[in-house]
RNA sequence: GAGGAUGUAGCUCAGUAGGUUAGAGCGUCGGUUUGUGGUUCCGAAGGUCGUGGGUUCGAGACCCAUUUUCCUCCCCA
């Protein structure tokens, strides 16, 4: 008998962590509701025809399948089976996968539903994604996902309204960020320029990674992904202007780049008259690699140390089409929890709130006053205070111990005497404080102290 | 999917050139003569040394395989 043991890049949460994550989920979903979007769920797995060809060929790779039930190997391609040829098999032996993103099963629900949706249609969604990537740090093979998407309209608005949500949720974590903003086809019209629209993938996987290569990296990369010394000049050009008004000067040639340097300008008109919090700044480097999108992109990189993307989403024109819905624009943005959390953990940005669960924690020292307790706490728990009391009487210190390590943040101890008097004892278990009052007064202050 | 490092009590780690009953700190549990935790003192429990083979008279230490975690690449949240 081995030690039980749970699957590579997954997790179990106790009690603490969990109580963590939920102060990021619960912060994101209040932002998401207040801007208008309401929630979705959609199944853990979805048929692989779903999901196959929407991520590219490394996304597919990742995919987790699902052995097809029953003798599969009865009704699977046979050729492939004596060929050894897993690829080729999968087709025959899986027809489902977990998901991969929220995005794809959100397109296919936009088109089975669409009669029964209104557009525009706000939506979010919080649930976990599964990847079969290699784990590393800030990355899991099992991870959530806090999305936020608008189908069916057009408008710079909402890139706006989703740059500002990005901006209020980071704000209400404490948590302080860079907001990257580009846009697709500005990428394009600079592939148009240098005359590369065939090479546009290449080029952006490879000046994707300026900051952390360099200029001469960047080149290199191009020149070996067969891209001419040309090509590379007038990239270097854009990569070296700083600002929109620098890089629509060059792509006045290309009429989509300048459609893209349009729809950012509006982007700013909506957004520059709320102002943000956190930068915003616009970045020709920024690419992502999901290959939908084709306007707006955004990214989110966390200021105070170093992680990849805690955030990231678009703006894709033509996404439903795929499953058959054409002429349906959607744009939407992504919270990476997990990572989230994790930035939130090494700057040590949780809240005592965030920790503290257990309001009170009642001791009663006998059989009569941890009846009586068991009745007080009966009357915290209709008030709404979270209550918990110890099952049977005790020592008062292991009870205090026990409240301790339940982190309460206060604990009402009930003798013989607090019990005749109406006077209970409250401390304060973080500054040690205590003193005696009624039942009503403590109610009180605990409603009013929170 | 490619390459590299790693795995010893719940956690963080010691363990000297392979040699008797594998250690520490923290944590856990129990006491400290009975109404106070986080912050006295005392004591106890807890490990077939990731797993499976092999070399050896003998392996936690050496070899092989496998697996976990971490780090590059790829890609991403």
């Amino acid at each position: 008998m081995s030690k039980p043991s749970i699957p590579e890049g997954t997790r179990d949460f106790g009690p603490e962590v969990l109580a963590k994550r939920n102060y990021i989920f619960d912060t994101i979903k209040k932002v998401f509701l207040k801007y208008g979007f309401q929630p979705i769920e959609t199944p853990t797995m979805e048929k692989l025809s779903t999901l196959t060809g929407k991520y590219g060929e490394e996304g597919d790779k990742l995919l987790f399948k699902i052995l097809n039930n029953g003798d599969f190997l009865q009704k699977a391609n046979q050729d492939a089976l004596s060929e050894k040829n897993s690829t080729k098999l999968i087709s025959s032996i899986c027809e489902r996968g977990l998901r991969y993103d929220l995005t794809v099963p959100f397109a296919r629900y936009v088109v089975m539903h669409r009669n029964e949706i209104t557009f525009p249609f706000k939506r979010y969604q919080i649930q976990p994604v599964w990847r079969a990537d290699r784990p590393q740090k800030g990355r899991y093979r099992e991870f959530y996902q806090c999305d936020a998407d608008v189908v069916g309209a057009d408008s710079l608005m909402h890139e706006a309204e989703l740059v500002k949500i990005y901006d209020t949720v980071f704000s209400l974590l404490n948590l302080k960020v860079i907001i990257k903003v580009n846009n697709r086809k500005v990428l394009e019209g600079v592939a148009e320029v240098a005359g590369i629209s065939d090479q546009f993938m290449d080029m952006t996987i490879a000046i994707d990674k300026l900051d952390k290569i360099g200029l001469d990296g960047v080149k290199k990369e191009l020149l070996d992904r067969g891209i001419s010394e040309n090509a590379f000049e007038i990239i270097e050009k854009v990569l070296k202007s700083k600002t929109l008004s620098e890089i629509s000067a060059l792509l006045e040639n290309s009429e989509i780049g300048k459609k893209g340097i349009e729809e950012l300008k509006k982007f700013h008109t909506y957004l520059d008259p709320l102002g943000t919090d956190n930068e915003v700044q616009f970045d020709i480097t920024l690419a992502r690699g999901l290959n939908y999108y084709t306007g707006c992109i955004f990214e989110v990189a966390a200021k105070d140390t170093p992680m990849g993307s805690i955030g990231g989403g678009g703006r894709y024109d033509n996404l439903t089409g795929v499953f058959g819905l054409q002429g349906v624009s959607g744009v939407g943005i992504s919270f990476g929890a997990d990572r989230i959390y994790d930035v939130m953990e090494t700057l040590q940005l949780f809240p005592e709130s965030a920790q503290k669960q257990l309001q009170v924690f009642l001791v009663g020292l006998d059989d009569a006053t941890h009846l009586f307790a068991f009745q007080c706490a009966a009357k915290l728990r209709e008030k709404g205070i979270v209550t918990d009391l110890f099952p049977e009487p005790a020592k008062i210190k292991k009870q205090m111990e026990y409240a301790n390590k339940r982190n309460a943040a206060y604990v009402i101890v009930i003798g013989e005497e607090e019990m005749q008097t109406g006077k209970l004892s409250l401390k304060n278990m973080q500054n040690g404080n205590q003193e005696k009052l009624s039942l009503e007064e403590i109610i009180n202050l605990i409603t009013h102290t929170i």
